[in-house]
DNA sequence: CCGCATGTTTGCAGTGTCTGCACGTTTCTG
DNA sequence: CAGAAACGTGCAGACACTGCAAACATGCGG
């Protein structure tokens, strides 16, 4: 399972300069922080940082584009026979638990990246291309066009609106509340079709 | 009506640097375009650049953050018996109809934010601020809190998942689809609680 | 155990973004 | 028609990020 050495000494380096980040981040916020800081933490030199991090913000916010199509595979492989909403939550829910199985990292990084715009907007671009791979596998199992059809995309944009809160709300209660049970929450007022609450 | 002066140059070179982005990038591509090369076609020192647009990815969505609070501002405006989905959706027709009333800058905006990611993060920013926004209107609307409760964010993250699609959907008929309509076919669809297609 | 092929780290030089400061010019107020 | 306030501009400098080429580490066949 543990590849070469050379594969996990990189991957020991990723992990090193995402925490130097944020630590530093939080630590001082995001504009009192070079890249020389987080790569002088993480032991690498200024250059190598770029070897991992296309930009300073990316390597705060930390998430592999490689994780975008995650969830898309996970709704692939729901059974045929579930209708895209019931496939897209119950696969939601199970990413909601891995989430919350890390209470070191997530609820750092959700604090420093809510309380930087910039890093919200990087989170977001994340947030997109896991939609638009969404989208297109809600698409085959609909019969729909991503392109022409408003279904998929909608879908998958509600379906990102629906974690962000989550996410969000999860942050509000300082962690405390059950990250899924937030996710089931949402899903349920969706469903209902966000109908005036306390109606 | 017309203020100063003062203030009419400065909305008319505010334009002329959102413009000048816009086309440049357009004609060459985000990265082939340099600050001093919008300054320059807009007709002011690049220096004065800086004192319109905090980026270059400003420059070129070219939305002030002013405008990020119009559509709360309509929610509140609408009558307080409207249920809270019925006022929001109001309110997005009225800026549909807006927005497609500017046929010559909203395309160009939208092909050319779409053609760069960097600028839908920075396009995404814009909405997130109105989000939040239209949250705290929705809050008091229907005696909830934005920040324990799920309704009102969830609400306005749905606003915004229905308007961005709507808008890809317009930029995908090349601008030929009726806006407005667009964002209504998205709001049958959330009401109804996105169920399964042709079913 | 050696040495070559390949992938990784690093330094260096350079471009471009963005900021603080100081100064000259334009618009506004009375 | 002043004096105050706002605006435009140039300059110097910090920092983000990139291409290149030279060290360096690792994996692999002998």
């Amino acid at each position: 399972m543990t590849a070469g050495l050379r594969e996990r000494k990189k991957q020991a380096t990723r992990l090193a300069l995402h925490e130097a980040a944020l630590q530093l981040v939080a630590e001082r916020g995001l504009e009192h922080v070079s890249v020389d800081d987080v790569a002088a933490r993480a032991g690498v030199s200024p250059r190598t940082f770029f070897n991992y991090f296309p930009t300073k913000d990316d390597a705060v916010v930390g998430l592999d584009p490689r994780q975008a199509g995650e969830l898309a595979e996970a709704v692939r492989a729901r059974p045929a026979s579930e209708p895209p909403v019931t496939a897209v939550r119950a696969a939601m829910l199970d990413q909601a638990r891995e989430v919350a199985r890390e209470p070191q990292l997530w609820p750092l990084r959700l604090q420093v990246v809510d309380a930087h715009p910039a890093l919200t907007a990087r989170l977001s671009a994340v947030f997109e291309a896991s939609e638009r791979a969404l989208a297109a596998v809600v698409a085959e199992r609909s019969g729909t066009r991503t392109d022409t059809d408003a279904y998929p995309a909608l879908l998958a944009a509600v379906q990102a609106a629906v974690m962000r809160t989550a996410l969000h709300r999860w942050l509000a209660s300082d962690f405390t509340a059950d990250l899924p049970a937030l996710v089931d929450e949402g899903w349920d007022l969706v469903a209902a079709g966000l109908p005036a609450p306390t109606a």
